[in-house]
DNA sequence: TCTCGTAAAAGTGCATGCAATCGCTGTGCC
DNA sequence: GGCACAGCGATTGCATGCACTTTTACGAGA
């Protein structure tokens, strides 16, 4: 073995590890409930076992598998009452950090702030959906890191990977892309003129409406074997 | 090498490292900022290095240490913002919480607070600062349960953990007992007539309180070795 | 004396091998 | 016929060794 690793070498083995078991699991390549061997995953990705140990203790941390000891790792089974507590988190979650973002933003933040969103319109009338989930990403990033509060944004983030698998098809409902700018043209109101009980509600009824949005999704979604459909973060 | 592991093994190895390492981080024997060398470590506890990384990795992802790659572990420096933003992500955490508490406790779930915290007026009597502390911590694992979301629970729990070397002290201030009771009387008398709002409220005012306590404690507690300081959790 | 470059030392990252544990299966006993 | 236990295969947990990266120390040149 110890090929020279001709792979595009992104940070360490473990990290590339970490997504390439990640991915498949969030792509659904690896199905809930599956026993994942080391071994298997070892020689599957050509590497030892080491790395993959320590990508699937990472993996565990994240909440993408389980593990007990001497029991080896199976993908984690996110159960559609654990899937609702996640996203009803994430919905009070973005309330604060849209509350906080109203209180605590500088003026160059919300200058930031209201140009890209402003700017995302035309990706609207274009309904380029890939390009807009880009820059819906960033915005709701604004909005953590708006907050001012180091640990409600790691809370938030982390909270947000949990849910990538279950996010990607928002916009794949007709007429979302409109009504998400719509939704987030709200918060951004509320935003600029100081009103955080107003940018909270706003954010958590966006998050809410996508919540519903994706459940549906996710209900099918858990079934299928899926192929491997590209997922941004 | 190769010890038959005398102690008690309670675990894994991993988790005896994580208890160990971990506990010399909170209880100040290690130093913010110290360098954690693989090596040392390991023949300090008598096992092999792949446990300590492993443990290593474990405690990164619990906040307790920094990694970078190639560059070793350290025990992570938390800055007094950083402890300041933990702690308001506490009282806003613990207001969720509360608040839904407020709205879906079932009936048992609510008289069993009440009978529980109506139970402990009598620790503040006897000025039981030990039992009140264990007590104190049932009632607010009570609320975390009762809001009926568990991820919103782990989110909680996980905050909890992280500030719980800094909340160590908040029971030495005078007449913190009692005041800590009433408080926590406010968020039961909410909660028991359903008011979600004011149980929010008054469990973000509670947790504020306490965070201002600790908050002068934390400041010298950063400074001083500390020995080896019980820790219950 | 200061700076830059290079090489050794220290320390992390990964591979491999062995021991311990778990789960299963087959056999003996009740 | 059912249950318990022992042996065996499969798999995880840990130890050790080597390769690569980072850091530090030392020396040559300006």
């Amino acid at each position: 073995m110890s090929r020279k690793r001709s792979l595009i070498r992104s940070g360490t083995t473990v990290d590339q590890m970490v997504r390439a078991i990640g991915d498949r699991i969030v792509t659904g390549f690896l199905r809930p409930g599956e026993k994942l061997d080391e071994a298997s995953l070892a020689a599957r990705f050509d590497v030892s076992r080491t790395p993959v140990r320590e990508a699937l203790g990472r993996l565990s941390a994240m909440g993408l598998v389980e593990r007990r000891p001497n029991r080896g790792a199976t993908v984690a089974v996110v159960t559609q009452e654990h899937l609702a507590s996640m996203f009803e988190s994430m919905a009070e979650l973005e309330a604060i950090c849209a509350r906080f973002s109203a209180e605590r933003m500088t003026t160059a933040e919300r200058r930031a702030l209201e140009i890209e969103h402003q700017a995302s319109a035309r990706l609207v009338q274009l309904r380029a959906e890939e390009d807009y989930e880009y820059f819906n990403t960033e915005f709701h990033t604004r909005l953590y890191r708006g907050a001012h509060s180091k640990h409600i944004y790691e809370l938030t983030v982390m909270t947000r990977s949990r849910l990538a698998p279950f996010r990607r098809a928002q916009f794949m409902l007709p007429g979302r892309l409109a009504k998400s700018w719509q939704e987030h043209n709200v918060i951004v109101t509320a935003i600029m003129r100081g009103d955080g009980a107003a940018a909270g509600q706003a954010a958590k009824d966006h998050v809410s409406i996508v919540s519903e949005a994706s459940a549906v999704f996710a209900a099918v979604d858990s079934m299928k074997p899926a192929g491997s459909i590209g997922m941004s973060c």
